[in-house]
DNA sequence: GCCAACTATCTATGGGGATAGTGAGCTGAC
DNA sequence: GTCAGCTCACTATCCCCATAGATAGTTGGC
């Protein structure tokens, strides 16, 4: 339920089309939030017709027209008392532990290619995340910039300290990760090794 | 699509019924999977019609009966293959860190609630794998004790270890979480002092 | 002037999962 | 001996989301 917030939170930024937060999704902000534009677009006719956003038409070259939202000022405020509640941590699910309690039914080539396929996975992760720290800091990102532009000077140290933070998270996160599946790398050769050589004592 | 996969993985260590699975999926392994017996029970019948298990009526007290359920030859197969095949790694969803960053959005008392209620998440979540990693290492985690018991000797030690290794990668990640939000803490603290101080340079 | 690539929006279908309820039998404590 | 609490199984509904495809206009390069 909190795919509209997500869309709250960029249109907080500026307004915005359909495929602008399709864009948004898929570039900037995957992995903290996704969806395909199948979902987008009635979601925010949705939120329209509660009275969260309005959509208003715009010209785009001589006979194509798009919708452009914005948020409205229920729609802030179901923002922020969105903000202002806590967040209830539903059960995960975890594919990737869940095949980790179990690799000893993998071939160990298998398993191996797991853990590097996580560690790919989550490479590219902190690559993107590095790249947004990086644009954090070098005033480079054009969502930020516009967020900061709108906010009073008063403000900006919060908007980019708490930008900042996020990524810095999920930058931790995707390390641990790594190192996770690295140790498991090891562990496959050590009792490969093990069962080679078994103890002699 | 891995409910099934997650079912089979259970179903390898022992022939349970639905109710069984039900709690299995409560308890031990909330976190790394988890759903409701409105999921199992319908799942395990496709999976019975799709031949990876077989169900048989067991009598449960003088007139109730209920229904076990074992992983068949094709079951086993079905699992392996899937150990054997790459995960495919979605984009997640993380309301969490959708929150953090735009967390100067929430008042400072509510987003500090947010923080803590991801401590005591993840706190909680470290605790029970810590009571895991102690079962396992003191022998006394009966899934374990059992699929050990099914398994030639040659492999205990890496059963024993990948499920160790798991588990520990969960208490890291939890740890992790733990460290990130108190670190939140701190800089809601430091901004605030900040505002209520502003640079005299 | 045409084609490729991009912008823009919408619909259909199906699976997975959350939530909530029904109903039956069993077990043990009081 | 009965009531509470557990075991066991199943059903219904609704939402979210993934995937795929339809459609139409725009822009730029060759």
């Amino acid at each position: 339920m909190s795919l509209r917030h997500a869309l709250l939170a960029l249109l907080t930024v500026e307004p915005m089309t359909g495929y602008d937060l399709s864009k948004a999704f898929q570039a900037s902000v995957s992995h903290v939030w996704h969806a395909p534009d199948s979902q987008i677009y009635p979601e925010l006719r949705r939120m329209e017709a509660d009275g969260l956003v309005v959509g208003t038409e715009v010209p785009w070259g001589p006979r194509g027209k798009k919708r452009e939202y914005s948020v409205t000022a229920a729609g802030l405020d179901a923002f922020r008392a969105w903000m202002n509640e806590p967040l209830s941590y539903t059960r995960e699910r975890d594919p990737a532990h869940l095949k980790a309690a179990y690799l000893e039914w993998a071939e160990p080539d298998a398993a191996r290619a797991q853990l590097r396929a996580h560690i790919a996975n989550f490479d590219q992760q902190r690559t993107e995340w590095l790249e947004k720290v990086r644009e954090i800091d070098t005033g480079t990102s054009t969502m930020l910039e516009k967020r900061l532009a709108h906010a009073p000077a008063s403000e900006h140290t919060s908007i980019r300290a708490y930008k900042r933070y996020t990524y810095e998270g999920l930058i931790a996160r995707a390390e641990h990760e790594i190192e996770w599946a690295e140790r498991g790398l090891d562990l496959i050769d050590d009792l490969l090794q093990a069962d080679a050589a078994p103890p002699t004592a």
